[in-house]
DNA sequence: GATACATATACATTTTTCTGTATATTTATA
DNA sequence: TATAAATATACAGAAAAATGTATATGTATC
């Protein structure tokens, strides 16, 4: 696992400082760094790390996807997570010290029709379901969110 | 694998609702919601989550650290960051959209003499080194941490 | 300090994840 | 839209992580 880390790594760095528009242009260059890998396994890190194409006047080029992260973070959140509770109007959800921008901002991104709004403090979480009847339903979100599995398909990098 | 992080979170949701002295509670308590596990298999969960032991009036009891996160943080960080540069005299670091504070927090922690401060945006952190000279030194630093092995022993929940 | 109680860990096994091969599917180009 | 090029995925084997058992180590109590 150090070493799918270590090579996944490698690949942002690669993306963030060569122009890749392709998938064997990417393992070549790992190649020269003596990463050894196929087709399918880049394929796959790309889906991991939330890789995206874009379309520059130089050609198609693959880069780190700042707002889609991938499944990564779907699957860490739940340890950012401390306790997640509600009064009759709203959610509460604490977290680890440092990290309730990073929880608020996924949940928001969520785009969830129950929840109008999130405030993040240094660990803690405020959300304001859209009404008290949907309180309830807030909190099986955010606790489904916490449980999703870590399975992830690559359906071009969505 | 969604089997330990429902198995988790269930942990964490009671350490926060019951007063947890021993394993031995714990892994009762669990049995109810259909969930066995070992004794030894509760300590590893414990290590992982970062549980600490806390002295109350009414005896030990278990407790989430919302400090020392265990290890699972670790292996999140790497995720969160996009990239690291430097000039001459200081490291800059993107992150996924919202989690620049999280990142720099848990660099704070690290507590390591060659950083003297950390400013989090929202996808940028700011590293100030404590000289130019320890620079390139807090460049690896930071990549360090990112490929930072998963593995983790339990040495008394440190 | 000896004993009992509580927690951590070495080791072996089971379960899950990772990866390559082969191939299907999708995307680009004529 | 046919062909070629690029990317995704099913499947099987390899590698790594998770778990239980047995036991060692640590902690509290007398």
């Amino acid at each position: 696992m150090s070493v799918k880390l270590k090579r996944q790594n490698k690949i942002k760095e690669i993306l963030n400082n060569k122009f890749i528009s392709n998938h064997e242009d990417m393992i070549k260059i790992l190649g020269k760094e003596d990463i050894h890998i196929t087709q399918a396994t880049l394929s796959r890190d790309f889906a991991e790390l939330g890789v995206i194409r874009t379309f520059t006047d130089a050609g198609t080029r693959y880069v780190l996807n700042q707002y889609e992260s991938g499944k990564q973070i779907a699957r860490l959140i739940g340890f950012e997570i401390l306790s997640v509770e509600h009064n009759e109007s709203m959610v509460v959800i604490r977290t680890l010290a440092g990290r309730a921008q990073g929880v608020a901002h996924y949940i928001d991104r969520l785009n969830k029709q129950e929840i109008i709004g999130t405030v993040g403090g240094d660990d803690t979480v405020l959300i304001i379901p859209n009404s008290q009847e949907n309180v309830d339903k807030v909190v099986s979100l955010i606790k489904d969110m916490m449980m999703m599995p870590p399975h992830f398909k690559n359906k071009h990098y969505q």
